[in-house]
DNA sequence: TTATAATATTATTATTTTATAATATGTCAA
DNA sequence: TTGACATATTATAAAATAATAATATTATAA
């Protein structure tokens, strides 16, 4: 209630940069398992179920758009979601389109 | 908090559908202006500052998508946004994005 | 030191998107 | 019916993205 919605447009570049990464299923589920926390590129690379290469290339690209960020240890590369806000879009996400018949407290 | 972002998942494909066409700069916009109400093509390509070539494609595609949606009369063509869900992924945006700094009640 | 596992990079093709321009359609008013 | 306005469509070139494959790098273990 009471958006001044004309806020958006001033940050449009910056978020639909942004909305743009989230934008993809393989990303989006990648985004999904981060926030759950840190993952090694192999976990992901199971997780998501798309190649290791690919999966590298979605990661270097949201690391390098500061999405994400990259612990090295030994043979691991650990990544984690460092825009936090991007959380907030995935749980409005999650109430909008998950959970389309509201229920009380039973599922 | 307590998110089962594993739901997600199970939608990535439909959510990222309507992220991509919400991660444009323009599209955002259009969208941003639509959510105070229907508004005209011209009223549009004016707000957004845009051909207005380039707005109606954006419109039709967003109305293909079941975004918007269009009503006509005589001359004119009013677009309303039509999937309410887009307006709290925008109200959401706009408290991360556009508020960085949370202040009391006065700005 | 060699093999292997984990990750990154590069190259490449296909597809999609962006953006512009030109043109078409329909409506109203003179 | 002509002209002007509002909107839609088509065509198209340029740029970005998606997706796959191959190869490179680095670290560890045998």
């Amino acid at each position: 209630m009471n958006m001044t919605k004309t806020e958006i447009e001033k940050h449009a570049p910056e978020v639909s940069r942004t909305l743009k990464l989230l934008a993809h299923p393989i990303r989006l589920k990648l985004l999904c398992a981060l926030s759950m926390g840190e993952k090694t590129v192999t976990e992901l690379v199971q997780y998501v179920e798309a190649s290791q290469s690919w999966v590298s290339q979605f990661l270097t690209r949201m690391r390098l758009e500061g999405l994400v960020d990259v612990r090295r240890d030994s043979k691991f590369a650990y990544y984690r979601i460092r825009d936090v806000r991007i959380l907030s879009i995935m749980e409005v996400i999650q109430t909008q389109y998950c959970k389309p018949t509201r229920r009380k407290n039973h599922d």
